[in-house]
DNA sequence: TGCGCTCATGTTAGCGATAAAGTCATTCTT
DNA sequence: AAGAATGACTTTATCGCTAACATGAGCGCA
């Protein structure tokens, strides 16, 4: 009991005693047993965090973001990935809750009705991160996809812009490139405007893609005059093409990526894109698990933040 | 008990009573506490990765390749981030032992001696990844950098390049890179070559930095024939430079990076790199728990695989 | 009828920590 | 100087499971 309260720094123990204990661990590589301690106190100091993919830049960034905040406290993160799989999703959340974290942070409000209801029942924070179109379980942290689609959208077409074409990723599952799309015919039509031409990848490197798509278009559809990109990687790879081609940008034709991703400062032009807030994201779902994990009188939860992403012009989005 | 056993797939339960159970627990949103179950048997299905960063490409894509083998078992990764700080490390490492792992995938050789007194003393699998130049505690599977910076020191003066100027991070603790740079340098004077220039930079984007440091390092030195850049992010930013201002590549000026990010696929040239086989790592450290953790009788352990990361030479390297 | 055997289920005793209450010298109070 | 208060430990019970053993019904076989 002496040696748990000299490692928890709780009170109670001499200075004497306190040494000793620490110079006997030492000696013998003492590491507590976390789960005897954590089946005694029935507080785990961890966080889950289920998110879809490492691979493009935009959840570690969000992990940076939490990481910022939870290094504050004694809590720690644990990842959980499903690419974009709903029954991954569900596997990874039991295997997760099992564990009775202090908290889940999970991108997306879409998730099986299992996995909601394990949510709701396991009776500790849950911060839907990334997307706040739609109803959350308990507290949600993001942006409005929907509205980002809007917003680029008029933007394009203040622009002078009127042939657009759509370039993304074929992913029925990623419902905020979906919602985004969805905002963004939506803001088109409102102007009487619709999308000329489309296309969807799946797999291989963004960059090459987004070259070879807007390759295909362009030839497939030669009046079109902006290319609006699912995500910035994409965007890139067809910035490089028209480049390459000689396509005058923006005159010719406008570009836009999503998501402000930290490459596009070495392209040779500055894609026009829309910063999705991430690190913001990541630091304001953890501050929200943090503060309840030391609140003693439940605070009610249900916090909603909608952060609010701005377009960044850059050098393609300018009718000259 | 009965329940314990239906939920672990344990023998010994008629049909009926396993599909009672199994109701029950749906009914009751029952999710089993792996505190208790782990403390109880003395076995946990995860496997700690430490690993020094999640924003530029190579971790991922080895998290990739590690669960690739773990989906097939029981075993379950956590992830730690270090922010190649040693002191970091040391506190994850602990936070991360004292939940009894399975055991533990590091990323490279070098670690405080505290770190490697608790790895030795964990008595579980513990496989270094990334680097074999050094000693390993247990298992080790990787490339050998210093190798991996002869041989392109090699391929370089080969075709013919002399003037040559090498561009990296500013990180005395990313010893991968340091120790590319170290056998690069000695194969150069092996043959009578010495280093013309240098350039070191620390944070911002990898992309922009390449572009700046190149666009420096050439005005400073204007005879320099080649650039070897100690990743393929700031040799993408290199060469996107070179073809904006019109130099000509590989003719006048040589590049090459390290990695093999798949980026690389969409630019205008093939940058020359180095495949530094970071799925295969993944997939063998991996395998090398996975079975550890199977086996009964304990295979002794300290396995070893170097892996060989073969030149892809691309547009960039070739003397015309 | 009784012995051994199998199969399904039940009991008991931890796992290694912590919460909460208990002990026992000292030190303070008035 | 007696009682209260404090400080520094100790003891005991418990967290929710699982290993290992115990039970006991049902069956075959001599």
């Amino acid at each position: 009991m002496t040696v748990s309260r000299v490692l928890r720094n709780r009170g109670d123990v001499s200075q004497a005693t306190r040494e000793r204990v620490l110079e006997a661990a030492k000696d013998l590589g003492y590491v507590p047993n976390k789960i005897a301690g954590a089946l005694a106190s029935q507080r785990v100091n961890l966080v889950a965090v289920i998110i879809p993919s490492l691979s493009n830049m935009v959840f570690p960034e969000v992990m940076t973001g939490i990481n910022e905040v939870l290094d504050e406290t004694s809590l720690q993160p644990v990842v959980g990935v499903t690419n974009y799989n709903p029954e991954r999703e569900e596997k990874v959340l039991y295997e997760m809750l099992s564990w009775r974290p202090s908290g889940v942070i999970i991108a997306g409000l879409e998730h099986s009705d299992a996995a909601k209801a394990m949510l709701k029942a396991a009776g500790i924070p849950v911060v839907e991160i990334m997307d706040t179109d739609g109803l959350a379980i308990d507290a949600c942290v993001g942006i409005s996809h929907r509205r980002a689609g809007r917003k680029m959208a008029n933007a394009i077409l203040k622009a002078g812009y009127r042939n657009i074409g759509f370039l993304g990723t074929k992913m029925p599952l990623d419902h905020r490139a979906r919602k985004r799309f969805e905002g963004f015919t939506e803001a088109l039509a409102k102007e009487g405007v619709e999308i000329v031409d489309r296309e969807f990848y799946e797999g291989g490197s963004a960059l090459a893609k987004g070259r070879e798509m807007t390759e295909a278009m362009l030839k497939r559809t030669p009046e079109i005059d902006f290319l609006y990109y699912s995500n910035d990687m994409i965007g890139a790879g067809g910035l490089l093409y028209c480049l390459d081609q000689g396509i005058k940008v923006p005159g010719q034709v406008g570009l836009a990526g999503f998501n402000g991703v930290e490459l596009l400062d070495g392209l040779p032009r500055q894609l026009a894109t829309m910063d999705a807030c991430r690190i913001e994201i990541g630091r304001a779902a953890a501050q929200i698990i943090a503060n309840r994990s030391t609140e003693k009188g439940d605070s009610g939860g249900g916090e909603r933040i909608e952060l609010t992403p701005k377009i960044q012009p850059g050098d393609t989005l300018r009718r000259r």
